[in-house]
DNA sequence: TCTGGGGTCCTAGGACCC
DNA sequence: TCTGGGGTCCTAGGACCC
């Protein structure tokens, strides 16, 4: 039996703890640059407010409605998350996080009143004991999480994950479950997959659900009681035969355990668009350096080191370019001079003058483990490389202990405007607006309690 | 004026090997 | 008339996830 744990409309979730007054209230959280809306309250969802929305129509499509609104504050949300992944870790036999608001566990060692029950050797369905257990165990981890978090999560527990995936839907959409969700038997999971339209199904996207309704698919029942040959002809994949066995009841997922990632990205939008060189290049210079970091938090170095740039597809107004090159690194390395270097290299072969860029990313492919043997292998000059190294280890406790960006490398700027460069290099630092603070990771913004103004409420 | 930022996996087809 | 049979590796594109 898996469970999953989906906290509910997760970074509004965390905003409200600090901000106990917008319960009950429509609150929106925005994309980097203020772009669109990427959380909602149930209260912003009910007015109709839909995923993706340009904050910039906002206003125009909802008058006259007070709806809060937040820029996005990662550190914050990772540090809150954290806190419920830990509970978590304490309370479930075996788990992995599956995304920043979502952690898959197994809770089969949780079942001990089974094993003479069974009568042919299969856990699923359940005796109604171990039903019930589960369903205490389940609202009773929603309630720690919810005590000491103070976020609301929602559970699902089925005999694999895309089921477990649908019954945290069921309980996180109706009241009756209390947060917990439980397929252990045929007829609920039949129940189940009638009430789920198709396109709610994890691993069925946009493309295949207008496929399958084409076909007159509308629920995960329409298609799971399809024959295997039927979808194995249809879509020639073997991810979506697997979609169909576990709405059928077989456990044939694999389980990811998140392993060292095997390429890395860092990429933004510009706030507003940027035409020179120079000015894209510091850019380019920040993901890349971005990107050696991520190398060196996994102990991994890249081989290879790409870029992309783009201009802004939404203005067909203006002339349109995107490009995408990469390099080959002589020695796979997660130093930042030599992967900016790079960077630097290919921004100049596929840089096009006369074009507005909107976005321009940095990523690195070909990763693998940090050993000192790789390194070494054709290496005339193992002294820079030692001390390149020690330059990086240096930089980055500077940057944990002082804040991110108190030392950058030249090719670089300052992105925060509360950072220490020079005012007309922030013409293009993202846009956050509406940012809360960061009670929980920064001395400057602890959360001070009146004492006496409490006394006296 | 204004539209995010990450990832993974699968398949087909071409280049190349013997 | 008539042109093999077996591989591997790489890339682009398309699908999916949050």
């Amino acid at each position: 039996m898996y469970g999953i744990a989906d906290i509910d409309n997760c970074y509004v979730s965390c905003e409200r703890v600090f901000r106990p007054d917008l319960n009950g209230k429509p609150v929106v959280v925005l994309s980097n640059n203020d772009g669109m809306i990427v959380a909602r309250s149930n209260e912003a969802k009910a007015l109709g407010i839909g995923d993706c929305t340009p904050y910039f129509q906002l206003a125009s499509q909802f008058p006259n409605q007070k709806i809060a609104v937040f820029s996005s504050n990662y550190e914050l949300y990772g540090e809150l998350t954290g806190r419920v992944i830990s509970i978590i870790s304490k309370e479930a036999p075996a788990y992995f996080r599956y995304s920043i608001d979502e952690c898959f566990m197994y809770v089969s060692p949780l079942l001990t009143h089974n094993d003479e029950a069974r009568n042919d050797g299969k856990l699923f369905p359940l005796n109604e004991e171990d039903g019930r257990f589960l369903q205490r165990w389940g609202e009773n981890l929603h309630k720690r999480v919810r005590r000491e978090v103070g976020i609301p999560i929602s559970i699902g527990l089925a005999p694999n994950k895309t089921l477990a995936k649908i019954a945290s839907r069921l309980a996180k959409k109706f009241e009756v479950y209390k947060h917990c969700c439980v397929i252990d038997n045929d007829y609920k999971r039949t129940k189940a997959l009638e009430w789920c339209p198709i396109e709610n199904v994890w691993g069925i996207g946009r493309r295949y659900t207008a496929k399958l309704q084409s076909l007159g698919v509308k629920t995960a029942l329409d298609f799971a009681k399809h024959h295997k040959d039927w979808v194995r002809q249809t879509f020639n994949n073997i991810n979506i035969v697997r979609t169909w066995q576990e709405l059928n009841g077989e456990d044939v997922v694999p389980n990811e355990e998140l392993a060292k990632k095997k390429s890395i990205c860092t990429s933004r939008s510009f706030n507003g668009m940027i035409d020179d060189y120079d000015t894209l290049r510091t850019q380019v210079a920040n993901y890349a350096s971005r990107c050696a970091e991520k190398l060196r938090m996994q102990k991994t170095v890249a081989s290879i080191v790409g870029v992309f740039v783009n201009t802004n597809f939404f203005r067909e107004d203006l002339a349109q370019y995107w490009n995408f090159q990469e390099t080959r690194l002589i020695t796979p390395t997660n130093s930042t001079i030599p992967i900016v270097q790079a960077a630097s290299d290919v921004l100049k072969r596929i840089y096009r003058k006369g074009f507005q860029y909107k976005k321009a990313g940095v990523v690195v492919m070909g990763i693998f483990p940090d050993s000192p043997i790789q390194q070494d292998l054709f290496d005339t000059n193992a002294e820079t490389i030692q001390k390149m190294r020690r330059l990086d280890e240096v930089i980055d406790r500077i940057n944990r202990m002082n804040g991110t960006e108190t030392i950058v490398i030249g090719t670089q700027q300052y992105t925060r405007k509360d950072g220490k460069g020079k005012a007309d290099v922030f013409a293009n630092a993202i846009k956050h607006d509406f940012k809360s603070k960061n009670p929980t990771t920064r001395w400057s913004d602890i959360i001070v309690l009146n004492h006496h103004a409490k006394m006296n409420q």
